[in-house]
DNA sequence: CAGTGGTCTAGACCACGTA
DNA sequence: ACGTGGTCTAGACCACTGT
């Protein structure tokens, strides 16, 4: 049961945050001990003497875990592990699902369907508050699952026209977002979604290899930088019954 | 455009803690203000002067709301209202679907179909962790809009058999958690959330008023209570293209 | 350079649950 | 009565942005 020696201490000196230090070795020493049923957690003060800091980085790490679904605390009881610790794929996360499933030991890959520019449609227009000639950049994405098509994604990209990713390239990284920051140093920071089923069109069927108007999972998002510019909108399609899109809510 | 006088100011003696006071004026004022484009918003210094608090409070304001997508924050720039107000409908947040239409002005009536005490499937067994004897309280709610189904639900509950509400009881109260709160003190804390489409099936089909096989957005919930257990399931299913899921996600 | 938000310290008082 | 987490004060230093 001796695994891998747990990181114990902070680094004072670190550009890293204490608080995040510490989260990490929480969330660490939370996965080690999983299964274990129902023992207490440590408490603030507890924390506080384990590592010679002040309540402020204590509490923001426990705050983090609680929201991220690592832990509860109740007033007056105390801090407690969630039996079942949070899987959080994406899906809803921007980007990165291929990698995700690649990590999750899945027989995953994405294809590069088409990269162009193109006049919005008007529906396109409204949503992304353009006229009709600010041309946009469409890159449309076949994700497969053992060979299987699973999810059709169709991004719109309000960029400068100097950004002009390859196919390859884009395959490469699994996600334009990440091509955008590297090479525009623009990051998507939010994601408005709206999700829900419908029946696939004509064209739809085509790409997934599926019978016309049999249930799709639809997924619309506006993308927005950090500084809250709407900079572009994306469809996604997705297979029924084999995709599923998870996650917590808290309240 | 004189509406009612905003709020301006704090109450010291009241319960509400002072960063919840802030939040409610500044939510406020934000609304109030919406639309008038790019103006920055105020900066911690000067919430702090303007409320006479300390740092913490504001700072605590302020990050609820960014987190809630009021405001979004660059260090070293400022604290900015984000263009487009968030519209945030339930639909994942747990109970309530049917007071928020209502709040919107829609015509949105909610029915109980069946409330009773039922042995789970082999399915529900495995999902509560459960025995096939122990009986769990059923409760299927048709929510209709304009006269039109809208969703079916239907929420599984490991409950004292003492807990006996009544349909009219449930229709009032618009959801079985504020019941469940309220005469059990169990407080429904925590939602896992599967979220797929599918065909109708029959039954399905004839409680919606759909036909056979047409798309559905199914959400499955798994419900946990404050302490962690898991303490029921629910299955709600939607009728296609008329009801949509929105949210954001940051990051 | 001054001003911003991000992090941290070292205290304090409180409401609430357990014993 | 005691310990828990929730809130608050009044300071501090930092990295970064804009001028």
């Amino acid at each position: 049961m001796t695994k891998h020696a747990l990181k114990l201490t902070i680094d004072r000196q670190s550009a890293v945050p204490l608080y995040k230090q510490i989260k990490e070795i929480l969330i660490k020493e939370l996965q080690a001990a999983a299964g274990e049923t129902g023992r207490p957690f440590s408490t603030e003060h507890e924390l506080v003497e384990r590592f010679h800091v002040s309540r402020a980085p204590v509490r923001q790490a426990l705050k983090e875990l609680a929201n991220e679904g690592y832990v509860y605390r109740e007033r007056a009881k105390g801090t407690f592990p969630v039996q079942e610790m949070p899987v959080r794929p994406p899906g809803l996360e921007l980007g990165g699902l291929v990698g995700f499933l690649r990590d999750q030991g899945m027989d995953c890959k994405s294809k590069i369907l088409s990269v162009d520019w193109v006049l919005p449609t008007e529906n396109l227009c409204e949503i992304l508050r353009i006229e009709p000639n600010d041309k946009a950049l469409r890159i449309s994405r076949l994700i497969m699952l053992k060979g299987k098509p699973l999810v059709w994604a169709q991004t719109y990209l309000l960029v400068p026209e100097d950004f002009q990713p390859g196919k390859r390239e884009l395959e490469e990284a699994e996600s334009v977002f990440v091509l955008l920051e590297r090479e525009q140093g623009i990051l998507i920071s939010r994601g408005d979604h709206q999700i829900y089923a419908s029946g696939a069109s004509q064209m739809v069927a085509e790409v997934l290899d599926i019978k016309d108007s049999e249930p799709v999972l639809i997924t619309e998002t506006k993308l927005y930088t950090r500084n809250d510019r709407l900079i572009g909108w994306r469809k996604a399609v997705h297979i029924a019954d084999d995709y599923k899109l998870s996650f917590s809510v808290n309240r």
